[in-house]
DNA sequence: ACAAAAGTGTTCACAATACACCCATGC
DNA sequence: GCATGGGTGTATTGTGAACACTTTTGT
């Protein structure tokens, strides 16, 4: 066949998660701007232009529509179904990424009329086939919490423990013991206490602050981590 | 930006596995009749046509090339360096795939010069960036086989025990207890025993004949599978 | 009778689970 | 001094791992 005669566009879409022990896990959304669907909430993304890469192409739509600072990113899916798109066809590329709260400042652009982080449990309505892609999303974080410690890329630097206990219940969605997640955690070595203490916090005693031992953790990465919570 | 702007071919190709005892783990390639790398072994895929879904595309290339009668197929990735195929800018939407072995019958076609099953241990030069497809695409079933039984999709519909013990020694690249990994096997209740029993083989005592129940494999996927050889 | 593959159970070690009280701070 | 969240240990159960001999057939 000869592709020439091809008519089909290429998109990549972010799935931009980030989380705060006080609100939860939430999902980067930009209210769009331009038809079609204007003044829908829908996934950051674009077109990819003829010599990016997909990866650049969707740091360069994350850095234009929401100005957030990617630390992580993966890819999740392709969706490519004829009819998803009513300028015509788009196949988009979707991809996953986590951000520390450190940046979770953002800001709109001119495509984007607005951008604001949603609780996954209190998500607007969405443009597209958005829906479809976000559940995909959330599919892949629960998995993947469940073989690899990602908390690593959605907490502070450091962070006190309840953090990362709090964070695997929301994302299993069930209450863990406290005292069992914290032995099998620090068994696995990757945890180090980092001395200080939290000095915020409204009332009670104060939280030691831990930090991820980077190396240890992609040691335990190179062998075939596992890892049931 | 204008996306009638883009230059962006999308393609999809596949890696199809088949597995036989005797021959091992084996996977599908063509040999290019065209240009470019007109004569080297490839992945079967090609170009999406306009208005056909990633899947359907897949689905008629492996048909037009291959004659494979695919049962299994899910996506595997999405490659789109700017410069991964020489006649532009081509994304692939790569698929995984897994068939039995009765239909590990195949035949050339117009496209394709020849088309044969390899070792995955005994792989020719191929053409593109199609090693690191197939490097990603056995890595996913490397992975797969701990947590989801897919010997279901590549074994015949009756199979002696020791067909899906020897699948998974060699997937999992080391031996495996025998009798811990009937344990295991049967403690998940997805096989059930037909009552048959091999009638070729050469000495040796006949093997009881199993087939897999559909229906508790179902079942057990529903409520999220766990299953660690 | 012997070679070749199938079939089968028990013991041991470790990991997962369940569970409740004391500690340090702010107000 | 009390309310709030942080911190810790032990006993029980379940699961994974190691391990060798007997049975049935073909030649």
């Amino acid at each position: 066949m000869n592709p020439s005669r091809q008519h089909i566009q290429i998109a990549v879409d972010a799935v931009v998660f980030g989380y705060r022990s006080a609100s939860g896990l939430s999902v980067l959304l930009i209210r769009r701007r331009f038809a079609p669907h204007a003044g829908a909430w829908a996934l950051p993304g674009g077109f990819v232009r003829d010599h990016e890469s997909l990866e650049e192409a969707v740091s360069r739509e994350l850095e234009e529509e929401t100005g957030v600072n990617i630390r992580y990113l993966e890819q999740l899916y392709t969706f490519g179904d004829a009819d998803r798109d009513p300028r015509g066809r788009v196949v988009s590329v979707t991809y996953f990424a986590l951000v520390k709260p450190e940046n979770l400042r953002i800001f709109a652009d001119s495509d984007a009329e607005e951008t604001a982080w949603f609780d996954i449990q209190k998500l607007p309505e969405l443009a597209f086939d958005h829906p479809r892609i976000l559940k995909t999303a959330i599919e892949r974080i629960r998995n993947k919490i469940s073989y690899e410690p990602i908390g690593f890329e959605l907490l502070e630097e450091k962070f006190p423990f309840a953090d990362l206990h709090t964070l695997y219940e929301t994302l299993r969605g069930a209450p863990i013991d406290r005292r069992n997640f914290k032995k099998k955690m620090m068994s696995l070595q990757i945890l180090e206490e980092s001395g200080e203490r939290r000095k915020q916090a409204g009332s009670g005693r104060p939280a030691a602050l831990y930090q991820f031992n980077k190396e240890k953790y992609f040691q335990l990465k190179e062998k075939g981590i596992v890892f049931e919570v």
